[in-house]
DNA sequence: TTGAAAGCGCTAACAA
DNA sequence: TTGTTAGCGCTTTCAA
């Protein structure tokens, strides 16, 4: 037993033979008295007997045994880029709050968004026995792992992102909603000259925000909206695309930005800091997502707010009943989402 | 098998009988080809036609199987309060990267900091038959489920905060230099009234952190160190404790703060905030640990950096160590840490 | 309502 | 070097 240390000290762990015989029972009969399921099969008065047996000696079911007859793990599986990014946290308490009352376990693993790393994670997780998988990666479009899940039958629900061609479910943010919240504020504050700070053009998310972005400013009259790529979705990449384009266009330009997410908005504010310009006087920023601490940034960042628990909770309930049902099908859960002002944001000066 | 569709579409999991029978081996052969520590007592030509048949059926071997048959499950339960505090996720990012490798996972539960929950997750973590636990709760002193454990022989290291008297080993920062650090740098800009925001004194760190402090300033002359308590870890109660001291002693009272980390720091800040009083013209604040996103607050704080990812990592190579050799001592590891200085602190006007 | 027995997939002691 | 065998602890048919 896992616990017993190598001096022998301590005897092995109690299973489910040793309550059958303090309670003059088949283990058979302890493993029906003891499963809520199957404890009706068994009389009242047994049911008593095993269950004060079982305290009496700390019984603890073994999971491996069962997940080894039973052929369900109950775990699930959430792939990750990096646990230190804020947007995450969140999502994950919500599988876990979801997860844990109905018995679930969630198995970590980060990939810091590499190939190699993911599909040696995906493996891993495999070999687990993982009875699904929750996909949270910062991957575009078909990746090859997608395809090979799919083509085993493994159970998964993408969040945030989708999974390209390939028909998994997915809950994500209304990303739509979000950038048109943005700009509108923007132009009520009287920016006639906005610039979207856009990620990775080949996650599926920065195009539909970019494109909501273009979008939401052609239904503006006399707004002007400049959309520019960032390499990444880090803090490193929003600061450097706003250093370029503050060096390209001192004094003209756009008042405002519209960052593809908080962490773009934080370098834009790093980069506003090291050119010393004030936000939001010399330029308002908005972020997407509302991240945590985004309220304690400097200054306050003015951003959109996803329900990132409820999203995470949301894609742990929709596996969990494929996984039940056997069934999976390529459906959408958008969730609302709301603009959230604070001090990053104000008036234009030109 | 898991990812079987209940349309019983796929096939079951290919399974080491089946590559023994491609092999033309026994499938204990097989066990052994496929084990690296066992490897060498097969042939090279039959290691190699085994690998050849395992690699062409895609077989993944059973973890569970395996450890219901070595009970060794290969897992680490790491229990923390709150994956959203983003104190936590640099030292499971480094626990991660330690075990992973090694072919362990980690199975995480967060507690909110309630008992119950504390209790409920340890047990379940229990039933997943953990190796070993990692353990960075906020609780305080002899814990019962502490006892609890070390009474069954169970493996554990804490992390950050110790067991109390209970002999587990313990991976943490080193509080009194970086407190003297945080004291040195503020009466070097000049202060000479400084105020201690102390976490709650039952948790060992406030208890060492509020002594170092007393003890620091005592060390300096014409400095008067004051030391208050906050009802929690929180920026909420940071705040609020801070909120009354304003409030008692306007004009008056310290011109700096050593908060007891940094989200009671940023309760500080944003109270000096929602009081007109600006940061650090009107008052000097000083973090704890550096967390993510510390250098973005309004304005960047001023802290001390502990390594909280090399942390983690050497709490997992404790707790591996100590399974394998079944032995188990409180020793305690110190982390040097390092004072960051950020826009936070500056000269005393008084 | 309960007991008996088989077996999930794997490893390891023992034989050959 | 390889095969044989016996379980790890549990659930679940089938019988009684």
């Amino acid at each position: 037993m896992a616990f017993q240390r190598s001096d022998g000290k301590l005897g092995k762990r109690t299973t489910i033979d040793d309550v059958a015989k303090l309670a003059n029972v088949h283990k058979g009969t302890v493993s029906r008295a003891l499963n809520s399921r199957t404890e009706s099969q068994v009389s009242q008065e047994t049911v008593k007997r095993v269950k004060r047996a079982a305290h009496q000696l700390g019984y603890v079911p073994n999971v491996m045994a069962r997940s080894l007859r039973t052929s369900l793990s109950m775990t699930v599986g959430v792939i990750i880029p990096d646990l230190t990014n804020p947007f995450f946290p969140p999502i994950i308490r919500g599988i876990e709050n979801y997860l844990q009352p109905r018995g679930y376990t969630a198995l970590l693993a980060n990939t810091d968004g590499h190939d190699a790393i993911e599909v040696a994670a995906f493996e891993s997780l495999m070999e687990r026995s993982v009875d699904g998988f929750i996909l949270a990666t910062g991957r575009h479009g078909d990746q090859e792992i997608l395809k090979q899940a799919y083509e085993r039958n493994v159970f998964a629900v993408m969040v945030n992102r989708g999974a390209g061609s390939i028909p998994y479910p997915l809950v994500t943010g209304n990303d739509s909603s979000g950038i048109a919240a943005a700009v509108n504020h923007l132009v009520e504050l009287g920016h006639r000259d906005v610039l979207h700070l856009a990620g990775p053009f080949n996650l599926s998310t920065s195009q539909v925000r970019a494109d909501a972005f273009t979008a939401a400013c052609a239904a503006k009259k006399g707004v002007r909206g400049r959309v520019i790529e960032a390499g990444a979705l880090s803090v490193a990449a929003g600061q450097s695309a706003m250093d370029a384009v503050i060096s390209r266009q001192a004094g003209s330009g756009p008042t405002a930005v519209v960052a593809g997410n908080d962490l773009l908005a934080l370098g834009v504010l790093r980069s506003l800091r090291t050119h010393g310009l004030n936000c939001p006087d010399d330029m308002s920023v908005v972020g997407f997502n509302d991240m945590p601490f985004a309220e304690d940034f400097s200054p306050p960042l003015t951003t959109v707010r996803v329900p990132l628990s409820e999203m995470g909770a949301e894609s742990a309930r929709m596996l969990l009943q494929n996984i039940q049902t056997g069934s999976q099908e390529a459906v959408t859960l958008i969730q609302p989402v709301s603009l959230i002002v604070r001090s990053s944001t104000g008036p234009a000066k030109r």
